[in-house]
DNA sequence: ACACTTATTTAGAACCATTATAAACTGCAA
DNA sequence: TTGCAGTTTATAATGGTTCTAAATAAGTGT
């Protein structure tokens, strides 16, 4: 499995469920955006063991922690991850309430030209709500 | 009362919880940033009846939907509203879990290249998350 | 002022995403 | 293999938010 390796390398044992879970996040041909209901769904559909919605849980945290998961700030009842670790932005498109990447060529740089005296700068993220 | 007209002007019946919310949450120096929880404590301070929770969410949505709040889309359990209703970005302390507001001179000027196929921009919000 | 209609307020219940609990299980090093 | 810390799990608890439905207040027409 490739996922032992990066999981041990983090201190995180390598159990049956979370190396499923990197498999239904990580496997993947493109990079994506999810809800914890939305990756208990695809588990679901892709593994045939289950996995305690306590554990997906568990594990989104551990992932996050970790830094191979982000959450997205957005105004919903739901918390959002995104598996793409990179620094990047976001259209989110209120109808069907879905978030699309924006490329960082797709953005001209962000100059913050204020400074908060005794603070760094940890990330800097645009969100662009898309109407009809 | 100065906030009469403004709400009967939205078609909001100008009722004593509502102007009291609104000397609360306009009558101010300076904008400011709150989750209901701290304008509830707000409220509690500053007037002498009593306003119920009910109310107090029922009025924040419905100047929500009027124009005079705004929320913050942020990683919280509590939704945050913004009395700033100008296009403006802001900071978010990480540690004291506040948000300082950025003037629009402070932020260069935003360019997204991407266009969304019968979308339209909405609005563009820009989150600097602050560490030590 | 009065009656009538509709909006608003309210206490409390319901909802539901998330977190906590604590017992069983598992990975792993000695 | 044994022991232990880490992990999983079902289930309960938490807590912010929304819902309900009855009481109250505001606006309208007379
Ligand atoms: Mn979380
Ligand atoms: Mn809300
Ligand atoms: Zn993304
Ligand atoms: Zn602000």
């Amino acid at each position: 499995m490739k996922y032992i390796e990066k999981l041990r390398n983090s201190g995180l044992r390598p159990t049956k469920q979370r190396l499923q879970i990197c498999e239904v996040l990580f496997d993947t041909e493109r990079t994506f955006h999810f809800t914890i209901n939305q990756l208990e769904q695809r588990i679901k559909d892709k593994i045939d063991n289950k996995i305690s919605l306590a554990t997906i849980y568990n594990t989104v945290h551990a992932f996050e922690k970790k830094g191979y998961l982000k959450q997205i700030p957005l105004n919903s009842n739901q918390t959002y991850f995104d598996t793409n670790v990179t620094d990047h932005h976001h259209f989110y498109d209120l109808k069907k309430e879905k978030l699309i990447d924006l490329e960082n060529s797709d953005v001209g740089p962000i100059n913050i030209k204020r400074k908060i005296n005794g603070k760094k700068i940890k990330s800097i993220e645009v969100l662009v709500k898309l109407d009809d």
